[in-house]
DNA sequence: TCCAAGGAGTGCACTGAGTGCCATATGTGG
DNA sequence: CCACATATGGCACTCAGTGCACTCCTTGGA
């Protein structure tokens, strides 16, 4: 019905956008430990009790928009329940949350340098990036119920992308926002994505009849096999 | 001088650990979030104001053994800045925590089941172990140094090792302490190194010679190689 | 034996986050 | 005009954490 809350599950509310925006302008400018809860309610000129309506706690107010993106992410991947390729699958999965960094660079940046200075919020985006990685790491180990250490190549699956995302995303916030944030994360995810075998994207004309392997031994461990291959293209 | 703290360092007084028992005492008969920092010091017979002088906040009363573990670990991987096989270095040192863990089977359990409940907790947990894994970070970004993406690599590799040893240890934790924890760690963290192209403790009789491989086209992506390596041997 | 000096423990008052409860608008449909 | 629900505000309270000053107690020296 037309009665109802125009902006269901979004979040967007101009109260609570007041709010935030009045956090931002005071921890910029003291410093987030130097700003109360009062401080806050008192610029964005709304009641005290109204601010712990929005936000459950004051750290909540830095990371409006995680619970959004979050949900997001369940939801791409509930509908990729069937992804030929699980690990592409996450990869994607963590773009959502590039995009949504790329989608506001300086609101992006300043919130990275307050994380990187205050103890409190650090550990308060430690505990958003691990439900994040629990999403990706559920997928994964519903996707490898059948194999055998399924649950724990999930685990470790979706740690190693969660890592290399934060890798690259941060090296895009420390450069203030400059230049194209995807470009370094699809590199970094190829990595993590070859790692654990799967094919990042494949390179057109690329056929498996292409390449022709003998091996002798076929008992042999693979990391061995591996490890002479390496050596046998010369890039070990 | 015998008038220095006679266990500097360690973090082991009396009243310390005084305050630890107190403190899950009550933890575990009512409950973390029930349980006041002045109920503790009541009933370790102590005045409020010594907790906070052992304890800088009330979840540090929960791991009160981690900063000694962290400052191991650093030892370690620094007395370890030359070893030839830097994720295996990584793997131990993830050892070194487990071995904390295994020091105390039940009280490790008691905090476990703590931990899972109380939110705050976990959260408390996520910057413990983050702490952890930026040690194992930092070490493999000095020896990576040289290597293209060795920063990417770094961090993806100790997410990895994090995660496959925390694993491990949580089905060891969640069998309450049952069995051998570490038989599981290694073959957790056995994966990891498999995953980033180093051997896993080399079967002895093994031997370079044992393995012959022949590879057409030596410009094909070793991705590529190692999928069809994977299907001759029949392992995909 | 007496006297500093320093550290360990304590008491007290204060700040600030977060909560429960109730009062007050502000609609909305009958 | 009347229920009724929903959004907001005010108030009082709990509790974690801090700064400060005070009391011991130990140790070492004269």
């Amino acid at each position: 019905m037309s009665s109802e809350k125009a902006d269901a599950g979004t979040g967007k509310t101009p109260m609570r956008d007041a709010l935030v925006a009045a956090a931002f302008q005071l921890f910029l400018e003291r410093g987030y430990e130097q700003t109360t809860v009062d401080d806050i309610v008192a610029l964005a000129g709304v009641g005290r009790r109204s601010f712990f309506r929005y936000f459950p706690s004051k750290e909540d107010v830095v990371f409006p928009d995680h619970e959004r993106c979050l949900a997001d992410m369940t939801a791409f991947l509930a509908e990729g329940a069937d992804d030929d390729e699980p690990v592409r699958r996450v990869c994607d999965a963590a773009r959502l949350v590039l995009r949504m960094y790329a989608e506001n660079p300086t609101f992006s940046v300043q919130r990275y340098r307050l994380t990187r200075e205050v103890p409190g919020l650090r550990a308060y985006e430690l505990s958003v990036v691990w439900r994040y990685e629990r999403a990706l790491a559920s997928y994964l180990r519903r996707r490898y119920e059948a194999r055998r250490d399924g649950t724990l190549q999930a685990d470790v699956i979706a740690a190693a992308v969660v890592a290399a995302h934060n890798n690259a995303l941060r090296s895009w916030l420390r450069s203030d926002g400059q230049g194209e944030a995807s470009a370094a994360v699809d590199h970094a995810l190829a990595y993590v994505q070859f790692a654990f075998g799967e094919a990042p994207v494949p390179p057109a004309g690329e056929r498996p009849e292409d390449v022709v392997v003998v091996v002798s031994r076929r008992g042999a461990p693979l990391w061995r096999v591996v490890q002479e291959i390496e050596t046998t293209l010369g890039r070990a």
